[in-house]
DNA sequence: TACTAAAATACAAACGTTTGTATTACGCTT
DNA sequence: AAGCGTAATACAAACGTTTGTATTTTAGTA
């Protein structure tokens, strides 16, 4: 047998490496004349290998241009040293920084997140987990789940998994997001509103606490709550047009709407109709995107500690891998943003 | 039947989730009496076994819950079916709209991708490209690459790599950039502006053209360059203040803004200081995301064919895995987009 | 010098697939 | 019934790591 086991290095002619041959840990172990299992252990750092070994490995390895294999590694470790993130849009900027937050935490645990946008699709939730666990990620986390709750109750044996805002699943970490709701309804109460307008979204368990809210602040107003005045965002841009001929046709002095994209939206629609805002009606938007402040008139929005909420929901994972139980993620309330475009009500 | 299937875990007994013992494609074998290469073969439809033993068999894995593992896939395959997506931030529309480009042909091919983003960081891009490498990506997408050429010259052996809108790059997709900031800033001369300003951002050699096209456009009209009517954006709205005030001072009649979130924040600062949009200045944008139709008033904008691009850079990545050279990308010219932002020169 | 504990390294068996090749089973033809 | 071509399946060797255990080396002691 003729050894093959050299990788023949091809001229190295003072310009680096220029052959696209895998480097592998065995052919460092040949070229420093080691075991290949010396060789992970000097790159993990052990103390097992003595420190001039280590140097000369990690020299070695860095010169030759090695890439670690984490295909192998992970089947051998079943550990993947990744993250899944499933949302429904990451253009959304709520969802970028819940992102951030998540990303932010995970590298503190040298864990990378790896993200999937659902477009708040259920089958494509489905799909995104589905490829998460091939993946074999060590953690799943999922900020406004779409499908029923007995869905992810099949996985939980299978992979540490924490729902964000989502009240109803085993694991989650969330947000009062009602409380948001609520203080922008009575703050429009408090300008005097009485006819106040709700846009709702696009239906998913982990969004009802936002009407609910919606309604608790009118009951505690003794204001009922009127079938009447509800409308539907269904998230395009377009539907903001037929959004704003309702709104008139409703007539309510003020409106609180989906979240800020709506609102702008709306207000742009209504101006066109010939409807100062906040003059002749008022609108609140949800979120506080980037843009609500720049907006003319910058938006009254509700402002979610998404960034936290990221954060906690992977500290929550850690609880879990640990077996632990009785994690009591400490996540701060949504506040009410006053700006612009709510005014005391004028008719 | 031997216990030798329990991968004996330490401790974690009690509290925590219960063990569950994954299922491979041994142990649908031992199920259906077959040997595991027959598995393999069966679940991935080959003529090679019995439709009958097809049949069986996935019934089997999928009554079992099989799931595949990846890492042992890639291992043996040497490919991932995962295409790497490097960004600078994918909160960005722009950004967003490419990624969807490549996600839907991607998928065309079986193949999943992963986004990573940079923050327009060159430290973070390295190590975005670099985490794709372990991972064995099957190719690498890099829109807006941060580094210069060379860093990707040395990469372009080890994994196909195709930019998009770089053009000094070896491997790239891109679009006309400088025809469209060409188009935007004819049409604020047409309008009898003479005294055009232009917000530069982030430097990046991908962003060149964009300046090259305001030059281009006012030598063309025989107007002569002057430094002073640059300003510069750091991608903060925050930046939008000052950047406020300079075109007070430097007193323009119309200003190319380096995006249209840059374009709606300065249009927000500018009434803010007593200055109508477009009445007392025009403004114009870039991207043409879709708040620029909804802002007050809306944004005359530049349209990128992000989609198409995307698209594009993957077929060009599949051409490049054929070996074949001479793709050639069809790719649209960004297009100018009137709306209201802009108007004739009044002084 | 012989002996031993510790340090350093080598060995070998996994991890879960895939795939080329070898083997068996089947249905024909003669 | 022997022979044969093919269909169906089994075998076995990878892929690149990691890690428990065995072995060697080293240095320190008696």
């Amino acid at each position: 047998m003729v050894t093959a086991a050299t990788p023949a290095y091809h001229g190295t002619m003072g310009t680096g490496r220029q052959k696209q041959q895998r480097i592998t840990i065995k052919d460092i172990a040949a070229a420093a004349d080691v075991d290949p299992s010396t060789v992970t252990r000097a790159l993990q750092g052990s103390e097992r290998v003595k420190a001039e070994t280590r140097q000369r490995i990690s020299a070695l390895a860095s010169q030759m241009g090695y890439v670690p294999n984490m295909a192998a590694r992970t089947l051998v470790t079943q550990r993947s040293q990744l993250l899944g993130l499933v949302v429904p849009d990451m253009t959304n900027p709520f969802f970028a920084a819940l992102a951030r937050g998540v990303e932010e935490e995970a590298a503190s645990q040298q864990l990378q997140v790896l993200i999937r946008n659902t477009d708040g699709n259920e089958v494509a939730e489905r799909e995104a987990i589905q490829f998460f666990l091939e993946l074999k990620v060590d953690g799943l986390l999922i900020p406004m789940a779409r499908c029923p709750d007995a869905y992810y109750a099949t996985l939980s044996d299978d992979i540490p998994l924490v729902h964000v805002n989502r009240i109803d699943a085993r694991h989650h970490v969330s947000c009062d997001m009602a409380h948001g709701t609520r203080a922008v309804v009575k703050h429009l109460i408090d300008l005097g509103h009485r006819r106040i307008g709700f846009v709702t979204g696009p239906s998913s368990p982990a969004q009802q606490p936002k009407r609910n809210g919606y309604e608790a602040a009118l009951q505690e107003a003794g204001i009922g709550v009127d079938k009447d005045l509800l409308l539907h965002f269904d998230g395009s841009l377009a539907c903001v047009e037929e959004l704003a001929d309702a709104v008139i046709r409703i007539a309510p002095t003020a409106v609180f709407a989906w979240n800020d994209v709506c609102a702008m939206g709306l207000i742009r629609a209504l101006r066109d109709r010939g409807i100062g805002i906040p003059t002749d009606l008022s609108i609140a938007g949800h979120d506080d995107i980037a843009l609500a402040a720049c907006y003319d008139p910058p938006l009254t929005t509700v402002h979610w500690p998404m960034y936290e909420l990221g954060q906690q929901a992977v500290r929550y994972l850690f609880q879990l891998h640990a077996a632990g139980s009785g994690f009591v993620p400490a996540i701060p309330a949504p506040t009410l943003v006053v700006r612009g475009s709510t005014a005391a009500v004028t008719r």
